[in-house]
RNA sequence: GCGCCUAUCGUCUAGCCUGGUCUAGGACACCGCCCUUUCACGGCGGCGACGGGGGUUCGAAUCCCCCUGGGCGUACCA
């Protein structure tokens, strides 16, 4: 157990997305590989804009991933009055003050400032005023004006920033809600936190919460800023490039294993591997080799993972979330094939979950209509020589495997003088009702005597 | 606009700190060939990058400077 204390902070106001996720993933691994510990704090100060909705999706997806975290959920919501102690505390000590300027006022500051060639931050209007009007104000915070802010980040390395560059910060709004980067300074030390890993947009944050870390007697954490996940375009990752939501991804048929391998290798590197289980992140993981530039998200390379994760997992596992998917569409698997033999013929044919769950459908119900095209093909009057054969052989099995299936079709060669060409897509078209499917010999082992029989019959009694 | 960050194949990246072993390696995608009863899998091969300009050096992807591109921030959002 090391002292290492690391926190994921999202806050709740949509699903946890591409983006969130990975922070999430670089915090839990880095803490369970120091064997430190992942604490877990909702940022809930904006109180319109929070639902607990929001929290739920947020927890779901990071069960669904595998990030277990050992502290909290802890809601900013309901720490209300340490807050409230700490903005006292400022003010007593001189190092906050109340600024009644209104919105209105500080837009036309803004803009004043900006079309004079300036950094459009707070004037300094109320810092220096000793009257206190019975008014509505906000609290701001005493920024230093002089010399600079620095710190070495983990991932970027030293990042400086004069101070006079830097706002009064608001740190209690008209209502009395604090405001984010003020109770972020106050949990993560509070909490203990030692080392903040969150998104690179925060950079300038850091220099703003430093003097307040300071102001208020904490010790300064480290920080990790790891980079941004950008769309093709290389605009920040949003709804327009696709799915930004974890949880949709699911949704879609992919395996979670997938998308811990993807995001973990964006902005990531080990040598030249590809493939890591998360067994294999929590031992190899390090900062030392995130990248410092912002990454491209690529669903192809996602797919890519996905697909090996599909064609190496367990069949048993497999199975039992294709059968969840299979049932939701209302297909009845109880009385069909074994599922995992099912998915053992699809596993190197199938990208994905759904692609999987719709490539097994055949399996657990009869063609209730061949493909047209191929029925004219492949199931006319030319073929009842063949289906015939094929009933007979076949039904006259004693085994099932593939071996006898395999034997039974070279009988069924050898008497019609017919090559496998000539047969398969006949079989095929018969079980499946359409020309694509796993290899014809597993799918009739798969399928079983009594199926395949019947439905060769019924093939039979189709033919015209 | 101002500030901060950043820059190797289309994309993710190795290499950069400790210059020569880099005619720059791997992966995804793409293309071709092979395998093949369908669809896939697989195997083999190919295409493809050090953003530009200056330095330093015998020698630079690697060190320095400038430019340019990109990202982020600039909220009583987080």
């Amino acid at each position: 157990m090391s002292d290492l204390r690391v926190r994921f902070a999202p806050s709740p106001t949509g699903y946890l997305h591409i983006g969130g996720a990975r922070t999430a993933l670089f915090n839990y691994l880095l803490a369970r590989k120091e064997q430190g510990t992942f604490v877990l704090r909702i940022e809930d100060t904006d109180v319109g804009r929070s639902t607990q909705e929001s929290v739920d999706a947020i927890l779901q997806a990071m069960d669904w991933l595998g990030l277990s975290y050992d502290e909290g959920p802890f809601y900013q919501s309901d720490r209300y009055n340490l807050y409230k102690n700490k903005v006292n505390e400022l003010l007593a000590s001189g190092l906050a003050y109340r600024c009644y300027c209104t919105t209105d006022e500080l837009d036309a500051k803004r803009e004043a400032a900006m079309a004079s060639g300036g950094k459009p931050r707070y004037d300094g209007t109320c810092r220096e005023r000793s009257d206190s009007p019975d008014a509505p104000c906000v609290i701001r915070f005493k920024t230093p004006r002089e010399g600079n802010t620095a710190f070495v980040d983990r991932i970027k390395g030293r990042i400086t920033v004069d101070n006079a560059e830097l706002d009064d910060l608001i740190i209690q709004r008209t209502d009395g809600n604090p405001t984010y980067n003020f109770v972020v300074v106050i949990d993560d030390a509070e909490m203990g936190i030692n080392l903040v890993i969150r998104g690179d947009d925060h950079v300038n944050n850091t220099v703003r919460q430093i003097p307040m870390f300071k102001a208020l007697g904490y010790k300064v954490p480290e920080f990790a800023h790891v980079p941004m996940i950008l769309g093709a375009d290389k605009k920040r990752l949003s709804k327009r490039h696709g799915a930004t939501s974890v949880m949709a991804y699911k949704e879609m048929g992919f395996l979670p294993e997938a998308m811990v391998n993807y995001l973990v290798r964006l902005g990531w590197s080990c040598g030249d591997e590809e493939i890591f289980s998360m067994a294999d992140l929590i031992e190899k993981f390090s900062l030392d080799n995130v990248g410092r530039s912002a990454g491209v998200f690529n669903p192809d390379k996602l797919l890519w993972l996905n697909e090996h994760y599909i064609k190496t997992g367990d069949p048993e596992r497999l199975g039992r979330l294709v059968t969840e998917m299979l049932e939701e569409q209302g297909v009845a698997v109880g009385d069909g094939p074994d599922m995992s033999e099912v998915v053992k013929t699809l596993q190197d044919r199938a990208k994905t979950l759904v692609e999987m769950a719709a490539g097994a459908r055949f399996y657990f119900e009869a063609p209730t209509a061949y493909n047209e095209e191929a029925a004219a093909k492949f199931l006319n009057t030319e073929q009842r020589e063949i289906l015939q054969l094929l009933i007979k052989h076949l039904g006259a099995l004693a085994k099932f495997d593939v071996e006898d299936v395999e034997g039974a079709f070279k009988n069924v060669m050898q008497e019609s003088g017919l090559k496998l060409g000539k047969i398969g897509p006949t079989v095929r078209v018969a079980l499946t009702g359409s020309t694509v499917s796993p290899g014809i010999y597993e799918v009739v082992a798969v399928l079983g005597q009594h199926a395949v029989v019947a439905r060769l019959q019924k093939a039979l009694a189709s033919l015209r």
